[in-house]
DNA sequence: TCAATGAACTGAACTGTATAGTTTAGTTAG
DNA sequence: CTAACTAAACTATACAGTTCAGTTCATTGA
């Protein structure tokens, strides 16, 4: 078979070759990891020649750089959900259970997330700037949300809303971090409703006590 | 030097020299990973030689294998600190928040522990049998010895300790990670003992609810 | 309409270094 | 004497990053 017919002539755009890569550099960084991940993989992965990787980033470090951080600042922001409108309305336990919910699903929904947790996580000693972007885009944007609503609901008085939004996320992180991240489902079970439950009680008891 | 009972059926390795090298390879693969880690860099840091390491253990995975569940196993099992005797005498809220203490000074004092962490987490995709290990030897402990707290102490009655236990320990952990582990001292401040203050409230005023 | 230009890209070879793991010849110590 | 150990060389592979000759294609200019 003789036939060289280029099937389909792309159009010469410097930006689809670096959507690429960002792409292919996912998949193998948040697979692999940093150490693990070879720039000949990135390449074969994006469809695109080594030398077309090293023309749109520095190095190695360059690439996983721009490409975490476009994931903290994109694809993975939403993973804390955004905030509804009418939410005032509603009682605050539906409220929370809701959210709560919504966080935990979100992790499930995007197979990815739980690599890059694993990325951000694993590589916050080599990359502090990494780690701050996380926490700065994703942490803070949900303790802050939360703390709003704490602040604002009529129903909910609490004395420290913002130490409550941190035992509300941190509850919820750290169960997904065990039970998922950690493969703990089997080792210590327990029903996510459940949690929920409880930590849901927990704060709606404490903002009726006082 | 008292000198170990020599046994005869396998080989009969030098017990100081595994040490050693379970020593070193700990420095190495805690401080830059298990992809980053080179095995002569660990004969080094072991003052050993490579063939001694390859005699010891049969490969790169082996060695960091046994190593992270010695890690697991021992050193770091003390992590989530051991009960005391007449914590039964004491008020609550006092046994939680110096429990609380505890464990977050443990990640402090012991410098390699986030390190740890950032190679349990980070590596848990790859060496599953590793993440599900440090459940079952920290996290299922802590589980085990708080959930027993909560249901033998008087004055509490909460109505699942269990999953108050997750929320205790979950909240503190995410604490941890957030604040040292990702360094988000200065991007989302917060007073360990504010935290603290507030998650034990919310469990004792739970408690006196019912 | 048709070259001609030039920038983006390719594939493959290439450099230099690092790696996992083995082998060998020789040394130490019980 | 022997078994653990050492130092160093060695094999074979992989990697980051570069170079280069050649291809593709849109734009230009006549």
């Amino acid at each position: 078979m003789e036939q060289t017919k280029p099937p389909r002539a792309d159009r010469q755009l410097s930006s689809e070759k670096a959507e690429a890569i960002l792409e292919g550099g996912m998949q193998e960084f948040l697979a692999h990891g940093y150490a693990a991940t070879s720039m000949d993989r990135v390449a074969i992965a994006a469809g695109v020649s080594k030398a077309t990787v090293y023309s749109h980033f520095q190095d190695k470090e360059g690439l996983f750089i721009a490409l975490i951080q476009r994931l903290v600042e994109g694809k993975f922001r939403s993973v804390f959900g955004p905030a509804n409108a009418q939410v005032l309305q509603t009682a605050p336990e539906i409220v929370l259970r809701d959210l709560a919910n919504r966080l935990l699903d979100t992790c499930m929904n995007e197979p990815q997330f739980l690599n890059f947790m694993r990325v951000i996580l694993g590589e916050s000693g080599r990359f502090p700037q990494l780690a701050r972007a996380f926490v700065r885009n994703i942490e803070q944007t949900s303790f802050k949300r939360l703390r709003q609503y704490f602040t604002t609901c009529p129903q909910l008085k609490l004395s420290d809303p913002e130490a409550t939004a941190r035992i509300f996320i941190g509850t919820l992180v750290h169960f997904m971090i065990v039970q998922e991240m950690l493969h703990g489902k089997d080792i210590v079970p327990m029903e996510r409703a459940r949690l929920i439950e409880n930590l849901v009680k927990l704060i709606i008891n404490q903002a009726e006590k006082t």
